[in-house]
DNA sequence: TGCTATTTGATAATGATTATCATTATCTTT
DNA sequence: AAAGATAATGATAATCATTATCAAATAGCA
């Protein structure tokens, strides 16, 4: 936690019991939250952080670079920062996510976008399906 | 028109004024429409229609494979039917929307979802970037 | 310890989408 | 062509997720 002090302060935020609560929940699994989710599981925990302050300190996790975002359906989910850039294969059954990474498929992309002159800032690729349980 | 009774008859849906404007301003443009820019457009052309109905015509129209839906930012938008599959690049600062396919890209991803034991349904890719244009 | 800018949380507001329901229109049947 | 059954429309209320407001509380610094 010292290194997010580092990374807070000089944008001049302020490290509080609940920018605490989230980061920790959030580095503390490999799941993917939205923020009903966060809401939902500090109060399992006796925590119960306004909502609002759930939003704001998602954003603000997430602006600070502590913090990776993802949008899949029409709705953000955030999860640690700590791994590698990978894309998301979603079961349409049970909801169960799961992770990839393909080089090839990242690197065809800069190609074609390159081809059509645009300067590739990022991309979001979501694969839907059935998981293995589910077909 | 003719062949859209074909299909929506056997739904047990009805051809209305309202239905048939929203289809053919689709058809008649290679643009992403979403609700408001419907709306909007119509609007222009002496056609009012509420936007209640505006957003219950696409999800019809939709449902009976007549328009094609792209989810781009977390707003549907809705496409004409009549092209290949293809996915999408935004530019972020001006909003325009570029198509591509690219069949490697296709196959790599039918190749990642059977490696996890996913039955592929379907994918969602959008590129971010600036267009040519904009950068 | 005290000061001040930042943050919180309760709640109101917003924006997009969906539900309700009385009225109107379509399509099928006479 | 008219009627009847059923579906669709549109005005508006409701919902859902998210953002704004603002007084009270707090973190970090002197
Ligand atoms: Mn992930
Ligand atoms: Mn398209
Ligand atoms: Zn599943
Ligand atoms: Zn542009």
């Amino acid at each position: 936690m010292i290194i997010i002090i580092f990374i807070i302060r000089p944008m001049s935020l302020r490290m509080t019991p609940q920018r605490h609560a989230v980061l920790t929940l959030i580095n503390g699994s490999a799941r993917h939250w939205d923020a009903e989710a966060i809401s939902r599981a500090l109060q399992k925990n006796d925590q119960r952080i306004g909502i609002a302050t759930i939003y704001r300190t998602l954003s603000v996790l997430e602006e600070a670079g502590l913090i990776a975002a993802v949008v899949i359906g029409q709705r953000k989910h955030y999860e640690r920062i700590d791994k590698p850039h990978h894309d998301h294969m979603v079961c349409e059954a049970c909801g169960r996510i799961e992770e990839f990474f393909h080089q090839d498929i990242e690197t065809l992309q800069h190609d074609i976008a390159k081809r059509h002159g645009f300067c590739i800032q990022g991309h979001s690729l979501v694969i839907f399906g059935l998981c293995r349980q589910c077909q």
